[in-house]
DNA sequence: CCCATATTCAACCGATCGGTTGACGATCCG
DNA sequence: CGGATCGTCAACCGATCGGTTGAATATGGG
C-alpha cells in the first residue's frame, strides 16, 4: 500500500526539491526560473516539479506557454502533523510545542480570508 | 551534497518504518519482536532499523544477545521544525496547531520518567 | 558442551531514482 | 510564415532501494 504521506516524505528527502520548495516560498515561478539556479537540465528540474505536483506539495497552472509553480502547504501540514504525534508524550516536546507557538505569533503579518 | 534532513525524510518515506516508529512509541522492543507483525524477513526489519538508526530516529543498544531499540524523537523535531517554516505565514496553521492542541490534551495517561 | 535464540552479513533480484541527451509539441512574436 | 522560447517525452544510464535466501556470528541456558 502507498499512503499520501509515502509521497510527501519521499519528495521531501531531496535536497534540489526541497529548496525548490524554498524558492516558492518566496513567490510563484516559472518552471525555466525555477531551474536557472540548478546545475542540473531543465528535464531534470521539470522531473522533480511533477514528483513534487505529485505529492501535492505545489501545483502547476500553464497560462500561454509559461507553467506557473505555487507551493502548497497543505501537503506539509498533514505531514507534519503526523510527525507531531511522536513527540507529543515527551518532555522533549515542549521546546517544539514553544517554537511553535513563538513563530506562530511572532509571524502574523496579516490573517488573511 | 547529503544533509541529515535527507535521511530522517527518506527514512519516513517507508509505511514499514513508519510502522516500526510507532510501535515504538509505545515501549523499546527487540528486534525479533520489532520483526513478529510484519510478513516479511528479519533480514528486511534489521535493515529497516539500520535506516531508522542511520537517520537518527531510533538508537539500538545490544543488552546480551537481544539489541533494544527505542524512539530517538529529536531528529523528528528538527525535520518538524524544517517543515514548520513552510507553514508559518498561512492562516491554514490554526488548523495543526488546534488538533496539536487536541492530542497534547487528550493522550496524557501518565508523565513517565 | 551443545543447542537454541537473536541478529547480522553477503549475494542476489527486480524496481525505482536521479540524472543525461535529443527529439518533439506548443505558444509567442516579428 | 518562421524562428525562438517553454516545457515535456522517451530512451538510456548507473546507483540505490526494498526485499529474498542462506550462511555466519554472538550469546544464553540446560
Amino acid at each position: 500500500m502507498t499512503t499520501p504521506l509515502d509521497h510527501v516524505f519521499a519528495a521531501l528527502a531531496d535536497p534540489t526539491r526541497r529548496e525548490i520548495l524554498r524558492m516558492l516560498l518566496e513567490d510563484d515561478m516559472a518552471v525555466t526560473d525555477v531551474a536557472e539556479p540548478f546545475a542540473m537540465s531543465l528535464a531534470a528540474i521539470s522531473k522533480h516539479l511533477t514528483i513534487l505536483a505529485g505529492a501535492g506539495l505545489i501545483s502547476q497552472e500553464k497560462r500561454g506557454r509559461v507553467k506557473w509553480c505555487k507551493l502548497e502547504p497543505d501537503a506539509l501540514r498533514d505531514a507534519s502533523v503526523w510527525m507531531q504525534s511522536f513527540g507529543q508524550f515527551e518532555a522533549v516536546n515542549l521546546d517544539a510545542f514553544e517554537a511553535f507557538l513563538e513563530r506562530e505569533l511572532q509571524m502574523q503579518p496579516d490573517a488573511a480570508p
